[in-house]
RNA sequence: GCUGCUGUAGCUCAGAGGUAGAGCACUCCCUUGGUAAGGGAGAGGUCGAGAGUUCAAUUCUCUCCAGCAGCACCA
């Protein structure tokens, strides 16, 4: 028998027989280590325990200790297990894949009746069944033909399929959770008894296109969270917990911000305090697209499907067109129009008024503009998926030259705003050309290499995004995360030959020609709306003393003392803080806690004490200490607090 | 848009084939109270919309609308 070598982490290499599988080798070591192996790394790849090795390696035994594998094998099993104990429920429901999700893992099922909640329990229930019986998990490769008739006749034709679609080179691995049969990759635990029981839970039922396409059939997909032992599910869950106390739908409500209602989905109803924080945050965008070198316009909403066809966004963006007809009465025809989508016809509109010259590029043209689209009902969330909302939009008419300054100044722009509005981190996405699309290939190779190389000039953290770009050019995406992980596009970056070329934009070049200018779309908020959102949740309510709608109430301990908290509030305002005084015969506790749920920064309260000494006693969100303090002084001092982060000096 | 679930007072929710209930919020009264809910009284609902079954529907059935989770979509 031919001998290979084996070397482990600790830099000792040892002789084996080829094709010794890790399981031996842990075995080898010690039988206690032979026990509580789960896999194993071997040249850095994850390993079954049963995979023979065939040739010199360096090697790793997994065990429990180890985070990522333990918990990639964990979630995987628990997807087999879990489809093995629906089939034994529901013996006619059809498998098809379950893979490892970021906290767990899910597996699509195809089944007529669908699961009930009330299923859940009982799956788990066969779950916990199954891992206490200690199965052992085995693997076999087979041959193509063999696994394809093997699933033809067990009746499993999403299994055929993926057998199909397992590419020629590659081996078609079998396994079994005891004696239930998945085609599976791998790598697996040793038996169904090195799962944690008490560390996974059902998270819930939904439906999902096989194979991501709306064509094919919706399956039921139950998912699941699982961990390595139960604090960390605990933790988990509480986790969850927490993040649905930041929801700002929810919170939207208790700070009297905003609302949505049925004749109006998708879009919002500000209240006067969302609306403050609107505004605000408007006004502070304002004067950075002052400092930034832009000019602001704006542009009509109702506009004729004439100018949509030539833009391009009759063909390819119709569907998510609000389309508005009017009978004009002397009119043969009815006219037909559309809500602007987006912002970027109109500007070329503003931009082809009258000759430009090439002494006028970079133009960077800003509106604050309002969009409607028709988005799926299934798409819309809060106020971060909405179908009315308005944009930081600009679009900068620029030479090809000028593309490269114009990114790497934008990226400069957001980042210093993304800084001050408390969001440091962010991801970076690079999106190139997408199926349906406007432009040559030709084009598009320029425009993708222009972005591609500017944005790398800035920074290397860019993420790969194929095919997700525009229809009319790639683009950038700046992504925030909400409070429960789920990513938001933001701020986007989009470099367009196509746009200006169809609504016949021009500029007049050094030398006395035509020329076609560059548009870079590109937005940094993304839309109010959604910023606003990811803003709520990002803080939990408790917004940056600027940008908070109520920065202080000011609340009276006893009625005698309602005069000077009128006084107080006036003062305030006058120093220009956000002031509101509450004089209701209610106790200090119970304004306290009113105002603490409504998340006002800073409570005053004012009894005989302060009114004699000009003093006011301050409590901040969230802390349970109170401090007096002279009027005056903390007047000044939340002063300089309500000041934007741009006007301070 | 698709699959599933949900829709009862401003909010959170209970309820049943015989035309509705709680807590909080709201209004008024008492209370002037020192940092997360003081006490009492009162008012408030076409039970998402429409159709059907039934002697009778908010309850059962169907259609539509909206919301929630996921999928798909996301310029």
């Amino acid at each position: 028998m031919a001998q290979i070598s084996l070397t482990f982490p600790d830099g000792n290499a040892r002789e084996f027989d080829k094709g010794v599988t890790p399981a031996e080798v842990a075995a080898s070591i010690s039988k206690s280590l032979g026990k509580k192996a789960i896999s194993a790394m071997v040249d850095g790849q994850h390993w079954d325990l049963q995979w023979p090795i065939e040739a010199d390696a360096s090697i790793a035994i997994n065990t429990m200790q180890d985070e990522a594998p333990a918990l990639e094998l964990i979630r995987h099993d628990m997807a087999h297990v879990m489809a093995r104990a629906v089939q034994e429920i529901w013996p006619a429901t059809k498998v098809t894949i379950g893979p490892v999700t970021e906290h767990g893992w899910f597996y699509d099922f195809d089944r007529e009746e669908p699961f009930t909640p009330e299923d859940l329990g009982q799956i788990e229930a066969k779950m916990k069944e199954i891992i206490n019986a200690r199965e052992p998990v085995t693997t076999e490769i087979w041959e193509r033909e063999r696994a394809r008739k093997f699933y033809e006749e067990n009746g499993e034709p999403y299994k055929v399929e993926l057998v199909d679609r397992i590419p020629e080179d590659a081996a078609i691995r079998m396994y079994w959770h005891g004696g239930w049969q998945d085609l599976c990759r791998g790598p697996h635990l040793q038996h169904t008894g090195q799962l944690p029981a008490d560390a996974f839970k059902l998270m819930g039922v939904s439906g999902a296109y096989w194979f991501g396409d709306v064509n094919r059939p919706m399956l039921q997909r139950v998912s699941g969270v699982a961990f390595r032992n139960r604090d960390d599910l605990k933790k988990y869950l509480n986790f969850l917990e927490e993040a649905a106390k930041r929801d700002h739908r929810k919170l939207g409500r208790e700070m009297d911000l905003f609302h949505m209602q049925e004749e109006a989905p998708g879009q919002v109803f500000w209240h006067p305090n969302g609306w403050s924080i609107y505004t605000t945050l408007q006004d502070y965008m304002r004067r950075q697209q002052q400092r930034g070198g832009y000019v602001e316009v704006n542009t009509p909403q109702v506009v004729d499907r004439k100018l949509w066809e030539a833009s391009g966004h009759w063909e390819k963006y119709q569907d998510n067109m609000f389309i508005v007809e009017v009978d004009e009465e002397h009119a043969r025809e009815k006219s037909v129009n559309a809500l602007k989508p987006m912002n970027c016809p109109c500007h070329v509109q503003i931009f082809n008024q009258g000759l430009k010259s090439y002494r006028d590029l970079p133009l960077r043209m800003a509106e604050f503009g309002s969009c409607n689209r028709y988005e799926p009902s299934g798409a819309l969330h809060g106020i971060m998926r909405v179908r009315g909302f308005t944009q930081d939009d600009a679009h900068i008419f620029c030479t090809e030259e000028q593309i490269a300054e114009e990114t790497e100044k934008f990226i400069g722009f957001l980042a210093g705003i993304y800084r001050d509005l408390g969001f440091p981190t962010y991801k970076i996405k690079f999106s190139d050309r997408p199926d349906t699309r406007a432009g040559s290939d030709e084009v598009w190779d320029r425009a993708e290499k222009a972005l591609m190389d500017a944005t790398r000039a800035v920074t290397n953290d860019v993420e790969l995004n194929p095919g997700e770009g525009a229809f009319y050019g790639p683009k950038l995406e700046f992504v925030l995360t909400d409070a429960i992980g789920r990513d938001w596009q933001c701020g986007t970056l989009q470099v367009d030959f196509v746009l200006p070329e169809r609504l016949d934009a021009t500029y007049i070049g050094k030398d006395g020609d035509k020329h076609r200018p560059v548009m870079l779309h590109r937005a940094t908020l993304g839309s109010f709306e959604r910023f606003i959102g990811i803003l709520i949740e990002e803080h939990a309510g408790k917004l940056p003393f600027w940008l908070a709608p109520r920065q202080v109430v000011v609340a009276s301990i006893t009625s005698e003392a309602d005069e000077y908290v009128y006084e107080v509030v006036n003062a305030l305002k006058a120093a220009g803080v956000r002031a509101e005084a509450d004089t209701r015969n209610e106790k200090i506790n119970y304004k306290v806690r009113e105002h603490s749920v409504g998340k006002v920064p800073v409570i005053l309260a004012v009894g005989h004490r302060e009114v004699e000494e000009r003093t006011v006693t301050v409590r901040r969100l969230g802390e349970k200490q109170t401090q007096v303090r002279p009027l005056d002084e903390l007047a000044a001092e939340l002063a300089l607090d309500a000041t934007p982060p741009d006007l301070r000096d």
